[in-house]
RNA sequence: UGGGGAGUAGCCAAGUGGUAAGGCAACGGACUUUGACUCCGUCAUUCGUAGGUUCGAUCCCUACCUCCCCAGCCA
């Protein structure tokens, strides 16, 4: 288990069992399971279960399997698998054993007829439409199948050839035999196996039955000895078809299971229907497209394992239903890359300067820290001269009370360097400002301790003839909120502004910077180097996260 | 209207018979060569509502209200 997160977990409802269980000798050892499907990518939702289950079973020396619950094999792909282990470790955890529940499709199916020869289940013919139709209603009670006495000896017979695919897709089910009259829809006779001649990523085509996940989830959990199986609030309604198919396929060992609210945050969008449907529909560039939540995304935007992880734990594990403010996630981000991101300047809208009263051809050499909030960091040499670029919004014409940036006359710091006055403002003949003509005051270097006059604002800038061409992406919430999110308006919430590319510059030191390297571009936030745009001469910086800012011009 | 869950601040979330932790957000103020960071302060006389038990109730009891989940051969 890495160190990177230090801490326990705080107090939480799951644990307080799992304490009282190991307390009490319920369980000698803890195990736990991640059991992904591997129908898509792992997001932070999933990202909330994957520390619980980790940290939870590491608290106690337990043990926690990833397990890919791999019993569907129309939606399932040996890519989603690759890309789940990956996020997984990425994480920063490391699973006692790597579990397939097609693994033990053959002790299924043996557990299976167990369940025929008691007479607790039955080979039936009806269609899915007939099933369905005699569930009954929420209100009203099933109808018992006319096959539900078959003998055992012909479900066994029968079973056997569902396997031996005599029977079409559809023509045939294994259903429990539980109570129609059930006021829990759940034990009405659920299906347990179904026909599918589909070839499955693992087993290819040595089975045309597959389990349901009622009756494959309890067994895959007996199997491995998992102590406590946690799922997510919608599963409430089947623990007891859980227990009772671990009572009755006999498993030696009974495993509990427990259920907490999934995640929901604001301004994204959580499920995997979803999720598919933007990478399907190429609105996003892929699954780890950095306005993703999935954990490849996230890791694309620059984010951390640390911040996902403190995230989680922080957020908490209850049972009401909840939307955790996405301000929370960004807020430990920004606490992680704090002391690890080296701060430098970059300028997204570039605006040129001209220090009229400095030597042309003259190059100066500043010393900066590169984060003076971990000396460690050390320093790094900045040039200087003539010919600057600044940030556009750093110049106002018709600047508003408390603007502290620069305006006709006004004087302010550039960061690292002196003092400068803006003289003039040059326009094209649009009137579009194209430069500014300023003068600097020699005596007000940085680190000189000038005391003589301040200034109000201290903005950023790069020297132009060394400045290192860069893209920089910014990212908005893919979707817009909305009061009531109908399924039908998914699509017409896409923000069209989502993705916002521009075009500056950044120091030229950053020349070698690596994919995910992070920085944080003075009074910008913090950007990471794109793994996959960063061409050879134009770096291209993900913004992860804006810095905190109680300034706006409105 | 059957069954299963949940209601503690704008958002998460502890607590559980002895008088409401913490985090995020927000708002003041100090500091500041980042309008950042940091620091200080403010932010639930009240725990869905109404009764009851008790010296004392967010916690126990009763009734009610609201929200979420369940009628896949998905997980």
């Amino acid at each position: 288990m890495s160190e990177l997160v230090q801490g326990s977990v705080a107090s939480n409802f799951i644990k307080n069992i799992v304490a009282e269980d190991v307390r009490t000798g319920k369980v000698a050892a803890v195990v736990t399971r991640f059991p992904p499907e591997p129908n898509g990518y792992l997001h932070i939702g999933h990202a909330k279960s994957i520390c619980l289950n980790f940290e939870l079973a590491d608290e106690f020396n337990g043990k926690t399997n990833l397990r890919f619950d791999d019993t569907n094999p129309l939606k399932e792909d040996a890519e989603y698998v690759q890309a789940i282990k990956e996020d997984v470790k990425w994480l920063g955890f490391d699973w006692d054993r790597l579990c397939f529940a097609s693994d033990y499709f053959e002790e299924m199916y043996q557990r299976a007829r167990l369940l025929i020869t008691k007479g607790k289940a039955y080979v039936c013919d009806l269609s899915a439409e007939r099933i369905r139709e005699m569930r009954g209603t929420l209100t009203q009670p099933g109808q018992e199948s006319p096959y539900r006495n078959r003998s055992v000896e012909e479900n066994l017979d029968l079973f056997e050839r569902m396997r031996k695919g005599e029977f079409a897709d559809g023509a045939k089910v294994l259903r429990a035999k539980i109570d129609m009259a059930s006021p829990n829809l759940n034990l009405r006779d659920p299906v347990l196996y179904r026909i599918a001649h589909a070839e499955h990523h693992r087993t290819g085509d040595a089975w045309c039955i597959y389990p349901m996940y009622d009756f494959a989830h309890p067994l895959e959990d007996a199997i491995e000895g998992v102590t406590h199986s946690i799922c997510t609030l919608e599963f409430e309604d089947h623990r007891p078809l859980y227990d009772w198919v671990v009572r009755e396929c006999e498993m030696e060992n009974t495993p509990r299971q427990y259920e907490f609210a999934r995640l929901n945050m604001t301004n994204t969008v959580m499920s995997k229907r979803k999720l598919k449907q933007l990478v399907d529909e190429r609105i996003v560039d892929g699954w780890d497209d950095p306005r993703m939540p999935t954990i490849s995304g996230l890791r694309r935007k620059g984010y951390t394992p640390e911040a996902i992880r403190t995230f989680a734990r922080e957020i908490g594990v209850a049972k009401s239903n909840s939307t955790v403010d996405e301000r929370m996630l960004e807020h430990f981000v920004r606490e992680d890359l704090k002391l690890k991101a080296p701060r430098t300047m970059a300028i997204l809208r570039p605006l040129k300067v001209v220090i009229t009263n400095y030597p042309e051809n003259q190059t100066e050499w500043l010393e900066a820290e590169n984060n003076p909030e971990n000396p460690e960091m050390g320093n790094r040499s900045i040039p200087f001269s003539r010919e600057l670029y600044i940030e556009q919004d750093d110049f106002l014409e018709d600047p508003p009370p408390k603007y502290f940036r620069l305006f006709l006359g006004n004087e302010v710091r550039l960061k690292h360097a002196y003092f400068i006055r803006c003289e003039e403002v040059i326009k094209d003949a649009d009137g579009s400002i194209i430069e500014l003509h300023c003068t600097y005051d020699p005596k007000t270097k940085s680190g000189s301790g000038f005391t003589e006059r301040k200034v109000k604002g201290t903005i950023h800038w790069v020297d132009a003839a060394h400045a290192l061409k860069a893209e920089f992406r910014l990212f908005e919430p893919l979707v817009n909120e909305t009061e009531n999110e109908s399924e039908e308006s998914f699509l017409s919430r896409i923000n069209p502004h989502s993705l916002e590319i521009l075009q500056g510059y950044v120091e030229e030191n950053l020349r070698t910077a690596q994919p995910y390297d992070k920085f944080q571009f003075f009074r910008h936030g913090y950007f990471s180097v794109d793994p996959k745009r960063s061409e050879s001469d134009l770096a291209v910086f993900n913004r992860v996260v804006s810095l905190k800012s109680s300034f706006s011009l409105s």
